[in-house]
DNA sequence: ATTTAGCACTGTCCTTTATAGAGTGCAAAA
DNA sequence: TTTTGCACTCTATAAAGGACAGTGCTAAAT
């Protein structure tokens, strides 16, 4: 940013005129010119003045002209201006605050809550909807589950920070019965309940192999299977993911223009990488944060903005969540739709409702 | 199917020219003229004579004509014969084996199992790839277990069918310890353990209702943590899913034109409907099944092939995969590598590992 | 000192026209 | 039966022209 244009240093007219020529093309999509501004604005002034002060805006670099003869559209710089100091929010209307409410009631299980939330979002909006799950650096675990399957299959359920269930099958040396998973089960969580993950893995099963030649023979067996179980990186990264919703939305956006551009669009949400960075930014950012186009810092999202919000419960920032679509979106309808999903998400994973 | 064209009708010298062409058309995506294929098949005839036979070829419905001055292409019907008839399918290179059984080893979670089937298999094609979850009809309920998360917050996790895990969170009106829990789940798991969940739900949920005044009090919370539990169709049905993966694949392909016909394709996949049938009509099949093009009935798919293979493990089939992609695809290479993959995920699922 | 009208200018979009190229079908020759 | 020769058809591409939208600038009007 090395000049600063704040709104202080534009005439009011100008401010405006501005303001309504944003509205006009978020809604039409096409470069707006003096006459059609002319008439848009109630200000009653000549196509040729409109066409002063719209010289003006783009010295200042507020609006740009794809080519001579059309009309102007917003620079990402002008779309910050309007965002942070023109934009008034639109009221949501109740018939959207429910339709989010229902598919946020709190009585599913934790992934399904996510998933629904992440496609929630791009319903209503019809853009691209996005949720980055917490980000579990601490991972509490909170009990530990054997199940038998069949001989030598056995099943571990890791419940995890109150809310993430994580499973996956071990294969064993020897067939163990109900009872006596149940007696691991009981012993492991005994010793482990409420421990950190990493920490569980890390020093707590170097412990155990020297412990265990000293216990008998059934801890034996607990031991070997909790070293099965948590061993490696088999045990899922399941945090810091993200889950995307209604990419095909974005299909409709003509600013996204041909297939090529698309694709590449498409790639980067699959990668997760790049989005996963820019919302790491966002996590951090107290409320709500909006990437305008190039401030992104990504190429593929040049002409996407990205609105996203940090959801919290019981006081503590667990994610955040969002939508992407074309720059040119309608920042008025989709800021509060983000704002109070990221509320409600939060309300629902309250452990206190 | 009103003309039945079988093999036996055509010359020799059509079919091998047939074949040619084909083969040269999904190499190349262009329409095949007769001077191209005159070099291209090695039989040493003139274009005009290869002229004749195509016209052959295309009155009996195999080969099709964008436009008079166009080569030709194959018709649906064509690629029926082709695939039935002349198609010989390649051997699988033996670092692209490998790169499927590392994917589909067994030391995993049942549903990442699916999820990285279906992954691979769109990178191995570089097509779209699609896994039905197994139908579950038959729903057996292997164990059940309560955690208490919180004050009034209960998860509780089905094992379901050898190998599937479901939870869900249900607010209870007191707070339970964890050894109440361990007695409710004691008490249903030897009460349900075994049995079909569609049947737990209807009919024991309402005897439970009756013996509720004739037992204990501690039994009292096992039955409405119970009635809870399975209540409604808050049980997820998980089943009948479908597991996309690589559909940006697809944006490569000429075929699928512009940006509409991707997008109608694209919400195809997200309905799940459609692809849904399609892929209930190849569970029956007893093999290898394909559709191609129009065949399939779904104008959407009018100019795709849908390549599945059911994978079923102790003997039982348990569910289709497949790929899809452009009815111009690799056969030769695509129908051996479905074929593996669903024997070798077979393989990853059968207990006796 | 602004604002407006007038006007030449510039770029896009769309339609028309021309041309080259690919491939066909058919008739007559091999 | 196959091939040659040839007229014909259709596409794709580029070039040319006109309609249109909107600009910037100058000079007149308020």
């Amino acid at each position: 940013m090395t000049t600063s244009t704040d709104s202080s240093q534009l005439s009011e007219r100008s401010l405006h005129l501005f303001k309504a020529l944003v509205e006009h093309f978020i809604d039409d999509g096409t470069p707006v010119g003096s006459r059609t501004l002319s008439k848009d604005s109630n200000l009653g002034l000549s196509p040729a003045t409109i066409r002063n002060v719209m010289a003006d805006l783009e010295d200042v670099g507020l609006l740009h002209s794809p080519h001579t003869s059309a009309g102007r559209i917003p620079t990402a710089k002008g779309y910050r201006l309007f965002v942070d100091n023109l934009l008034r929010v639109n009221d949501l209307q109740s018939s959207q605050v429910e339709k989010i409410a229902k598919e946020l009631h709190p009585e599913s299980d934790y992934s399904s809550l996510m998933q629904r939330t992440s496609s929630m979002l791009s319903d209503v909006t019809q853009l691209a909807g996005v949720v980055m799950l917490p980000r579990t650096e601490q991972s509490i675990l909170q009990h530990i589950e054997f199940v038998a399957l069949s001989a030598n299959r056995v099943l571990v359920i890791l419940v995890v920070n109150d809310r993430e269930v994580q499973n996956r099958v071990i294969n064993t040396d020897k067939t163990y019965s109900a009872s006596e998973l149940q007696q691991v089960s009981n012993y492991l969580n005994e010793l482990f309940a409420g421990k950190d993950l990493l920490h569980v893995r890390k020093s707590i099963l170097e412990e155990l192999e020297k412990m265990k030649e000293q216990v008998n023979q059934s801890m034996q067996s607990a031991i070997e299977m909790a070293q099965m179980a948590f061993n490696s990186d088999e045990v899922k990264k399941e945090s810091d993911d993200l889950l995307f919703s209604g990419q095909t939305n974005l299909m409709d956006v003509a600013e996204l223009g041909e297939v090529d551009q698309l694709k590449k669009l498409f790639e980067t949400f699959n990668q997760k990488r790049d989005i996963l960075h820019l919302l790491e930014q966002a996590i951090n950012a107290d409320g709500m944060q909006i990437f305008i186009g190039e401030e992104s810092g990504y190429d593929v999202l040049d002409n996407c903005s990205v609105v996203t919000s940090p959801y919290e419960a019981d006081g503590q920032i667990l994610g955040v969540l969002g939508v992407i679509g074309p720059t040119r979106m309608h920042y008025d309808r989709v800021i509060p739709i983000v704002d109070i999903t990221a509320k409600m998400l939060g309300a629902a994973l309250n452990s206190k409702n």
